[in-house]
DNA sequence: AAGTATATCAACCGCGGGCAA
DNA sequence: GTTGCCCGCGGTTGATATACT
């Protein structure tokens, strides 16, 4: 044990301040240009890492959190600054829908763009927009048009079960994004192949006609209590993960598009049979071809909080690959999920 | 022009996982 | 197996900028 004395914490429930932490001759608040280069400068030289004791190497009166955050988020040279361009915010609303507010995994498959400006993107910009189109932030899904929704969308997005990813409810089943779904369900093989056909392989009942990469059979991985974190892992690498990412991402249609078509037409009476992606009608709403489809629910249910479900949706069609024609944008805005 | 409201974003904070002792 | 350190993550805060009245 490295020096026991030192804290009586246990790091489960309470946490004593760290020498990091301590306020005592600690700068907070905005960075300096000279303490920007005097970062920058130590990290260039000797590398990132070893963030607890950077500051006093480098003669910084900050934290090594902070210069850990700063480094990352500001100083970092692949760090690209300006405007989220429209297939930037097109790529962060699709991975929402599919990874929840993971905001570290989104940011990692958007080059240049940080966790912190991504998070900050989606809490000031896009999720205002997707409530002004009447679609929830949280799950990507029309907000209902009863009274406890309404209420809902009036709940600042950070206050709404935090740490969850979307969880979608209908008629007592929940269906959950990609990561939940996939980490809860899937436990890779040993020497998994790094091909994501391995991956689909294994999958086989629940999500047909997905191009070979389907997700069904793993029930047995159901009740092991797995993180979505544990994605990464039991898929095998982060290679086999950015396959399987890009692959649904870049489907055009998920097999319960149907469903969710006829459940738009009960909640809105609308004739509108359309699945387009998000940013597409937020920020160049003049492209018309379907490109992402919602999320998750083609994963299956789960009870809340209980045993495993064995019924999962029943999808028994295929719908065609749809094209949205320019003729009543209200209507591709209502049905687009 | 001044005051107020709203939007933006850098930075802080607490928590929890991984790892080593 | 337990404990403590380090790091990274996600939620939140607060200062500043901008828009509105």
């Amino acid at each position: 044990m490295r020096n026991p004395s030192s804290t009586t914490s246990t790091r489960s429930k309470i946490t004593v301040p760290t020498p990091c932490c301590s306020k005592v001759g600690i700068k907070k608040g905005p960075w300096t240009p000279e303490e920007d280069e005097l970062l920058a400068n130590y990290v260039k030289k000797e590398g990132e890492g070893r963030w607890r004791t950077l500051p006093k190497r480098a003669g910084l009166a900050r934290c090594g959190k902070s210069c850990r955050l700063r480094w990352m988020n500001y100083l970092r040279p692949s760090v690209k600054r300006g405007h989220i361009a429209p297939d930037e915010e097109d790529l962060i609303l699709r991975l929402h829908s599919l990874l929840g507010n993971r905001w570290s995994l989104i940011a990692g498959r958007i080059p240049g763009r940080t966790d912190n400006e991504i998070k900050n993107y989606w809490n000031t910009s896009l999720s205002k927009k997707l409530i002004s189109q009447g679609i929830d932030p949280r799950t990507h899904r029309p907000l209902k048009p009863y009274p406890d929704s309404s209420e809902m969308a009036n709940v600042p997005v950070q206050n709404r079960n935090p740490k969850s990813p979307p969880v979608l409810e209908e008629n007592g089943r929940v269906f959950r994004t990609v990561a939940t779904r996939v980490s809860e369900n899937f436990t890779a093989p040993p020497n998994l192949d790094e091909n994501c056909s391995q991956v689909a392989a294994n999958a086989t009942e629940y999500w047909p006609n997905r191009d070979g990469f389907n997700m069904g059979s793993l029930q047995s991985g159901y009740d092991q209590g797995k993180t979505d974190e544990d994605l990464i892992e039991d898929i095998g690498n982060e290679d086999t993960l950015s396959s399987f990412l890009d692959s649904l991402l870049n489907d055009n249609v998920f097999v319960y598009q149907q469903r969710q078509q006829l459940q738009q037409q009960n909640m809105f009476g609308l004739s509108s049979k359309l699945v387009v992606s998000s940013s597409q009608i937020l920020s160049h709403g003049n492209t018309w071809e379907a490109q992402v489809s919602p999320p998750m629910a083609a994963f299956g249910d789960k009870a809340v909080g209980g045993a495993p479900s064995n019924s999962l949706p029943v999808l028994t069609h295929q719908p065609a690959p749809l094209h949205v024609h320019k003729e009543n944008q209200t209507d591709v805005i209502n049905g687009m999920y």
